[in-house]
DNA sequence: CAGAGCACCTAA
DNA sequence: TGAGTTAGGTGCTCTG
């Protein structure tokens, strides 16, 4: 009857939700704390600068909008002439792609024909945007070459490889009459595999174009005859490799490096710096010292509201646009200079804004698309901007004839398509993703981001916001934008805060994750552009720096043909010892476990020796067989030593940094290289992949289960009463990398200082860079199952604990409703903190009998997608009753081992288990 | 009603 | 045509 009664609120948020007042869907206006806060970027430039002829806040009649004395900071900074024979030019590259042109006279490369240009964006320092044209690289792969075969051959060889290929071809579009453009023979090893340094010939085979690269490899391995030798099959190196990033790899160019072109080196075609440069002469900085700066990137964010008919989700052919809001901030600022609303029809002023009215939505769509040109943004972010705003913008314009509208690239004459993409992988399932292509833009959609970046409970702008920021959206109910936009221009202006508001809210957050900063630090140290980061896996950044390692000394990537096989035994969890602790327990881990073992023992493609070898120079527990370091160095212990000192540098040069902007830098730096340094092994157990090989992957996790059951021995056999300590020390649980040990000390202090010990007496067992260290204690600690604990944690402290760490159990998953949550939160600190079980079972009965006796806010329960489809079948009365049952025995299953803690084991019955879903009568 | 199989999510 | 790995707890459904 008074289930109705609102005790909730957000989870974990408590009852802060609604700070702000305005709860209904009332029309009442008072001005919002986010009106406030426009209104002050409006006084504080009012004061930094004079009027610049922009009428900040007034409504201004559509006309001469682009105009630069009516907007003039739309514009990009105006760009200093450059003599390309007295100046060079520097920027940082922040996008890369490649086209089909026409040869330019005087650059390098083919003459005739379509040739692939490379194109890189980028900003200067002094904001002036950048179209670099990177002229005479070509793609190409290797092929070993046949034995006996001399350079005489080399012409026949290309002659017959032709010709194929142009037989193979469908059709000939682009009348192409040379794909091959050249064969040269070079000295090249395989890197798969250690055969002694056997360096062979290859021949390393240049075509015309990229997309000729897979008809080539593919006919070779089918067979090719040429001169006298018979037909046969050749095996590709390198064949499958991006052409952007063949070329980043070659040119020794990063993800967004700085780039500088010598004076004399580069001609100027167009305005703002569109230049064009052969490949070998642009230089390339790598990220260190000065160079690690960042440009002031452009970053423009906006979000556009549709008036959808009553219930139905927006349709672009059929419900008009009508606002858009933007707000532009250049990279490292903390304010947006730009704050704008397109809107249709009429609406009143919003201090510290700029509203544009439009009585056409054509011409609104039109104008914004021109607004975006102008502005010029190197990167352009919202939510949900790429399956939603974007095509939404696409598909309304193409329904409205908006002709001019879908080109939002940096190229002239390049039309934005929608398209859709799939994209699949075992981490994160099937997705079904849209694409647009914008040329030279970074689109930066932050719920993408947020997706593969945090594990959060919900992914909605305004969940999000409270998440991170502590703020939320403007309180504006879908159902009625519609309304809003059919009353006056005061309810306009409502929906035109609401919007501002979430076209402000992905730049804050953008900046308060790092995103950008993060991200492109990711790509310096991997090497790859900074939209694969968004759009592709966690591989083709290994790939990325095996090729570059690779190429110091001549190894080549073969390709494989991925086929899934058999799983390999991963790690090892010690059987649990059950229970609840009122003693300190010290854990002990191996610090990046899986790079060390693979530096420790020279893992690597090219120190594997192939099944019957003859050598047996060092066996892994699996039985293969590396090749020492002292043989020959891995490349992937080289890569992982690479990353992992540099992240040691990051983080003392982190140290002793003063200045916050660079701080944040280097700290996102030391976690790219982190995250790095982790998935190179994923890399190589990968067996749908780019180079899987389960001899490394195997060895690795092999050595880690190896280490932890003799971490356990020694730990178990060294402290103990006859060795002179209080007790018998006892491993009661680990987990891939760790041991949670019971010293049988009674404080903190001494299981800290115990701990420690015993870190560096079993570290000196193991090979360096192995390396066991001493992280925390629980104390108290409370073991309930495999990967499934929680306790007061001490690290930094012996006195205070730093938090409370649970692990595995519902308050961390994101599949019970917050009800279940929230009660074993609370019951798992009346046990660990204030070390009363009983107050824990009281409350756990409390929340129950309120649940029981419909005390409790039905939408609460409704949470997970199981308890979603069973809402959607039970109506009214009944579906409380099922979702009451459901969460009720979760609540009883959970809180039992709290009950019963100290006397509690698995053998135990659980006679509150049977109780509950014995008992089906509520 | 046990248990296999599956979905989901987490630990590392 | 692109996708990091295995171990493991828990709840639900289906089946003999």
């Amino acid at each position: 009857m008074d289930y109705k009664k609102r005790n909730g609120g957000p989870f974990m948020g408590g009852a802060s939700q609604a700070k702000r007042g305005k709860t209904g869907g009332e029309w009442e206006d008072s001005p919002s704390q986010f009106e406030e806060e426009l209104s002050m970027f409006d006084e504080a430039e009012m004061e930094a600068e004079e009027m610049e002829g922009q009428a900040g806040h007034d409504v201004i009649p559509v006309g001469d909008l682009f105009s630069a004395d009516l907007n003039p900071r739309w514009r990009r900074p105006n760009a200093p002439t450059l003599d390309p024979s007295s100046d060079k030019l520097v920027f940082q590259q922040i996008d890369l792609d490649y086209y089909l042109g026409s040869a330019v006279a005087g650059m390098p490369g083919q003459l005739q024909g379509k040739v692939p240009i490379i194109r890189m964006f980028g900003v200067t320092d002094s904001g002036n945007s950048v179209c670099c044209h990177v002229h005479g690289f070509a793609p190409y792969f290797f092929v070993p070459a046949p034995s006996g075969f001399k350079a005489d051959y080399l012409s026949e060889f290309q002659k017959e490889l032709n010709s194929a290929v142009l037989k193979d071809m469908r059709s000939n579009k682009d009348n192409i009459s040379i794909t091959v453009l050249a064969v040269d023979i070079t000295r090249k090893e395989s890197m798969y595999g250690y055969h002694g340094k056997r360096i062979l010939d290859f021949l390393r085979i240049t075509m015309a174009m990229p997309r000729l690269i897979a008809p080539a490899k593919r006919l070779l391995e089918q067979g090719l005859k040429f001169g006298p030798f018979p037909l046969q099959s050749y095996p590709s190196y390198e064949a499958n490799i991006d052409f952007e990033i063949r070329f980043m790899v070659d040119s020794d160019v990063v993800g967004c490096c700085w780039i500088e072109l010598p004076k004399g080196k580069y001609r100027v075609s167009l305005c703002q710096y569109e230049v064009d440069v052969g490949w070998t002469d642009l230089i390339s900085h790598p990220a260190e010292g000065d160079w690690q700066r960042i440009a002031p990137l452009r970053v423009l964010s906006f979000d556009i509201e549709c008036a959808g008919r009553k219930g139905i989700f927006p349709e672009p052919d059929k419900d008009p646009v009508i606002q858009i809001a933007s707000m532009v901030q250049r990279q490292g600022e903390t304010e947006p200079f730009i704050r704008t609303v397109f809107t249709l029809q009429s609406c009143a002023s919003i201090v510290g804004s700029q509203i544009l009215c439009f009585t056409q939505e054509r011409q609104l769509l039109q104008s914004w698309a021109e607004f975006l040109r102008t502005v010029d943004p190197d990167i352009i972010t919202g939510y949900n901007i790429q399956n939603f705003d974007f095509p939404y913008l696409l598909n309304r314009a193409a329904a409205l004839k908006v002709n001019l509208f879908p080109y939002l690239g940096r190229v002239r004459g390049i039309k934005s398509v929608l398209k859709d993409l799939n994209f699949q992988s075992k981490q994160m399932g099937r997705r079904e993703n849209k694409t647009i292509n914008m040329e030279g833009r970074v689109q930066f959609d932050l719920l993408q981001v947020l997706l593969r970046d945090y594990k959060l409970r919900s992914y909605t702008l305004n969940a999000v916001s409270f998440h991170f920021l502590q703020e939320q959206k403007e309180d504006v109910q879908h159902s009625i934008i519609t309304d809003l936009q059919n009353g006056n221009e005061q309810t306009r202006r409502r929906l035109a805060v609401y919007c501002l508001k979430d076209a402000y809210l992905p730049l804050r957050l953008l900046q308060k994750l790092m995103c950008v900063i993060n991200y492109m630090e990711m790509a310096r140290v991997t090497g790859v552009p900074l939209t694969y980061l968004l759009s592709r896996g966690q591989q083709i950044k290994v790939v990325s720096q095996l090729l570059r390692q690779a190429m110091k000394q001549d190894l080549v990537m073969p390709v494989v043909k991925t086929e899934g096989g058999e799983d390999y035994t991963g790690a090892t969890v010690i059987e649990p010892e059950k229970g609840y602790y009122s003693v300190p327990i010290a854990t002990l881990d191996f610090s990046s476990l899986y790079p060390s073992i693979m530096m420790a023992h020279n893992l690597c493609y090219t120190t594997l020796l192939q099944k019957g070898s003859v050598e047996k120079l060092g066996w892994t527990p699996t039985g293969d067989l590396f090749v020492k370091s002292t043989v020959r160095k891995g490349l992937l212990p080289e890569i992982l030593e690479n990353l992992l000192s540099a992240r040691k540098r990051a983080k003392t040069e982190l140290k002793k940094e003063t200045d916050p902007f660079k701080k944040q830098v280097l700290d996102g730096r030391q976690l790219a290289l982190k995250i790095s340094a982790n998935s190179v092994y994923g890399f190589t157990g990968a067996q749908v992949g780019k180079l899987p090989c389960l001899e490394i992957s195997q060895s690795v996790t092999g050595f880690g289960r190896q280490m932890i059951e003799q971490t356990k021995q020694l730990v178990e056999s060294r402290y103990t009463i006859s060795g002179g300590y209080q007790a018998d020390a006892k491993v009661i649980y680990g987990d891939t990398d760790s041991v949670m040990v019971k010293l049988g000390v009674a404080t903190v202090s001494e299981a800290m200082e115990i701990g420690k010990e015993a870190a560096e007496w079993v570290s000196s067992h193991f090979t360096p860079p192995i390396k066991l260290e001493f992280e925390k204690v629980y104390y108290p600690y409370l073991l309930i199952n495999k990967k499934r604990y929680a306790g007061l944690y001490f690290s930094s402290s012996a006195d205070t604990h730093d938090k409370m760490d649970c692990k595995g159990i519902e308050t961390v998953r994101r599949d019970n409703c917050p009800l279940v949550a929230n009660l074993i939160n609370t019951c798992l600190q009346r046990i660990l903190i204030d070390r009363d079980p009983k107050g824990a079972v009281n409350h756990a009965k409390e929340v129950i009998s309120d649940l029981l006796c419909n005390r409790i806010d039905i939408s609460q329960l409704v949470i997970t997608k199981e308890l979603t489809r069973t809402a959607q079948e039970y109506a009214g009365k009944q579906a409380h009753v099922e979702l009451a049952e459901r969460t009720r025995s979760m609540c009883w299953r959970t809180t039992f081992p709290l009950t019963h803690n100290t006397t509690w084991n698995s053998s135990c019955p659980n006679p509150l288990r049977l109780e509950a879903t014995s008992n089906n009568s509520l």
